[in-house]
DNA sequence: CGTCTGGTTGATACGACTCAAATTTGGTGG
DNA sequence: CCACCAAATTTGAGTCGTATCAACCAGACG
């Protein structure tokens, strides 16, 4: 089933569209619901590429929400590695529940210009109350977010170099596609060699050499920050990834929504 | 501070005594609060060491609170690698919510026998409802659980065998300690060196020769399945260990249990 | 007392890293 | 529009950390 099947064109104008079509994948939401959502996104913040949206140490004050750009989560180390620990795409929240805690335990820097929603924990409190589907579409972000960073770790645990960057890459097309941002194999793709590098824990070197394997096996294409993967079913096969850690399977559907 | 101080004895005959410890790292509880806690830990499954608990693939349909013993979660590639990707102690949740969910992407296996609280989605509702301490400490609980998610990441993708098992046996025992399970630098350590290989990326035989490199510098001593951290200090700094991501310095405590 | 699981050792192979330099690309200002 | 610069990509040669394969050993257990 295409996606675009399932994205009202309506909801397309509104300003937290990208959200509403992310949470939706989980339950059909009610207008007021997404309304509720565009309230929130009134607070909009712009971020250069490259800069820090958040740094690790910070007390965190907002909950942010990814209205279009890329962002990554990252920890350097004392002897100057870096691991990017996930990618954040448009509809993405930052950690819904972080004002709970005292210091961030990372940082959160933009990978291109950014437009992120700033929230506060009491527009949180409101959009969230009296709003079950809300309420349980963020918990099941929270619990997909859990399960992508699972599998992350999989992913630079278990797999051979050329298996680990395969599989990012499905991973990022694939959910740039359940937003409307992905179709027919291509989509956009900012990160550098060096950015892949640090995501998968390879060197830059290796990861070019890496890609251009997968190019020579006629799998990819990736150049000027443009993605197109050339044979899916190959790719997934070699990744051997499995989709179900996304949770894209219309999970909640049973929630209906103007309960 | 050390941990016992914490620990009202009173507490410690109640059947779901670690969890209250664990939870009151965040915020204090009342007794409302604890007696609710035990009154969740009533229905109570055993479990063989090397079993699964649950299975990757399964419906979810109780939340799990480990009162004893030690467990992990894992995921399995077709072509038969295995990653550890978390590992539950005593007083830890599996997945708070994830009967939002429609299918398991990984399994849940004992490392030793078991003791397990199953509780009920209603129960669970039973439990935050009216119980916003409670709610507040199950929120943390589920944060830090992502921040050590993240922190495995960085741990198999930027770190050295050598600092990997290191970060790995500290992290454990600093868990242990917060429970109340570990203290002089000496906890239980049921891990194979198998499992330690499929916990960090790494094969048992690496392991075997990695781990004799910490004993010969004098750093742990690991035997009969018993662990002791010879010098924490020098440990942690070779092994780059940074316990923020614990979150355990009491980030709640402004949070009044009587209130 | 044999069997089994977990731990240990040795020899060898290879995937990924390092270092260094060349080349291309993209952005910027003249 | 071109010249320039910095950032990103590419290439090559050599090295190293960790994997692989294959025994062997020790203690636990029935």
């Amino acid at each position: 089933m295409p996606l675009t099947s399932v994205v009202p064109s309506a909801i397309k104008s509104h300003s937290g569209s990208t959200v509403a079509i992310k949470l939706e994948r989980f339950c059909r939401l009610s207008s007021d619901d997404r309304s509720a959502i565009d309230h929130v996104c009134r607070n909009v913040r712009v971020v250069d590429a490259r800069r820090d949206l958040i740094s690790e140490g910070s007390r965190p004050q907002f909950v942010h929400l990814l209205l279009d750009g890329w962002a990554t989560r990252y920890k350097v180390l004392p002897d100057g590695k870096r691991q990017i620990v996930s990618i954040f795409l448009p509809g993405d929240f930052c950690d819904v529940n972080v004002f709970i805690l005292k210091h961030m335990d990372h940082s959160i820097g933009a990978l291109t210009r950014l437009k992120v929603a700033v929230i506060t924990p009491e527009e949180m409190r409101e959009l969230t109350a009296n709003r079950p589907r809300i309420t349980q579409a963020l918990w099941w972000h929270e619990l997909v977010t859990m399960a992508i960073q699972r599998e992350w770790t999989l992913n630079v645990g278990q797999r051979t170099a050329y298996e680990r960057i395969a599989h990012l890459l499905i991973e990022l097309y694939l959910r740039l596609e359940a937003v409307g941002r992905a179709s027919d194999g291509t989509c956009d793709f900012p990160l550098t060699q060096t950015d892949l590098g640090d995501a998968t824990g390879l060197t830059p070197v290796h990861v070019n050499r890496t890609l251009q394997e997968l190019r020579r096996d006629k799998l990819i294409a990736l150049e000027r920050k443009r993605l197109r993967i050339l044979d899916l079913p190959r790719l997934k096969d070699l990744a051997m990834f499995n989709p179900n850690y996304l949770h894209l399977d219309g999970e909640g559907s049973h929630l209906d929504a103007n309960g």
